[in-house]
DNA sequence: CGCGTATCTGATACCCCGTCAGGTACCGGC
DNA sequence: GCCGGTACCTGACGGGGTATCAGATACGCG
């Protein structure tokens, strides 16, 4: 899993092989498959583990915040606490993504997982402070925001959007669709 | 490039194979590569074709628009219309936002190409009514925002979102992202 | 030392890739 | 009707990745 992850770094998820990952690993291909029957049953493994380690911390990211007495600062924080997660993780992130997009269940379970501590908390949030608009939608439009803008997060900068400004601007969206203040 | 769409429709693009394509085709797979070196290089063309049959209609779904009269109305407009868009053109333009993901800077092009004309039309019009934040930052994320909901249109159906929820809340933050209107 | 268990790997059948030489169809000039 | 040109198609093949299995290797334990 290791090895995977170092050469999803650099190499297609399309072009991923069996046997790249076991030169990587210093072991032969035959090996690989005593552990998963193929390379998505390895990468189902890593997005699995990966929600299971980040399920609980991205949701205190958004509930160990003062609100009420900041909600500008707090908005901003979690703003931008999820674009530096999901840097930290995007390859692999990057393949969940597009294989809940293609309609794996399997995948798309283990996304909905993962982001069901962030959305839940934005949910509780918006409710509580009765903002117009249905809170699970709303929260739920929110995480997916989140998810895309740090996935393109390159490609806006490269258009002209610094990643301080796309803070601020998914702050305000946040602010204003959860919080209900302008 | 018909057959690659017909295939694609049902087969994740990881295990789209020439040889398929070939026979989808009614064809061998040595006919395929007089006209595409690979795979990719047919995606491609599907997607250059998408952003220059679209480049034009996306923009005119924004301006054609009375925001003035009726900023409600328009906002939702121009949420069912990108949605609807994507729906058509699903799996070309997973594809498409997989590969800029991925970094590679053609199908980023294509895809900056494509939204281009509907995010400038957004810039233009937060900038024209002195919206708060900055207008190509602001069009930016909604634009992302938006391509990023219709592809996880299905997902967050299943979660318990309606569409017409999905476009109602979409709409709302377009309308106080780039209108500045509550 | 010897046995059981766990782990690894060389060898292999199969499939897909990408290329080339050589076919086939069509067309315009004679 | 023949003929040469052009465009298009394909069978055949070397190269390489996939997935499997039988057999090798390492290890723990009485």
């Amino acid at each position: 899993m290791d090895a995977t992850g170092v050469l999803l770094e650099t190499v297609a998820y399309r072009d991923l092989k069996v046997v790249d990952i076991a030169r990587e690993a210093g072991t032969s291909p035959a090996t690989f498959y005593q552990y998963f029957p193929d390379v998505e049953a390895a990468m189902l493994a890593m997005a699995a583990d990966l929600g299971e380690a980040w399920h609980d911390d991205l949701s205190k990211l958004i509930t160990n915040r003062d609100w009420e007495g900041d909600p500008d600062g707090s908005a901003h924080r979690v703003a931008d606490g999820m674009l530096e997660f999901w840097t930290r993780h995007k390859s692999v992130l990057r393949v969940l993504d597009m294989a809940s997009m293609e309609g794996d269940l399997r995948f798309r379970g283990i996304r909905t997982n993962l982001l069901a501590g962030a959305t839940e908390a934005l949910m509780g949030l918006a409710a509580r402070r009765d903002t117009p608009g249905d809170p699970r939608a709303s929260a739920g439009v929110v995480v997916g925001m989140l998810a895309h803008v740090a996935n393109h997060q390159h490609g806006l900068e490269r258009w002209g959007v610094s990643h301080d400004l796309l803070v601020e601007t998914v702050a305000g969206i946040i602010r204003r669709t959860i919080l209900g203040v302008a």
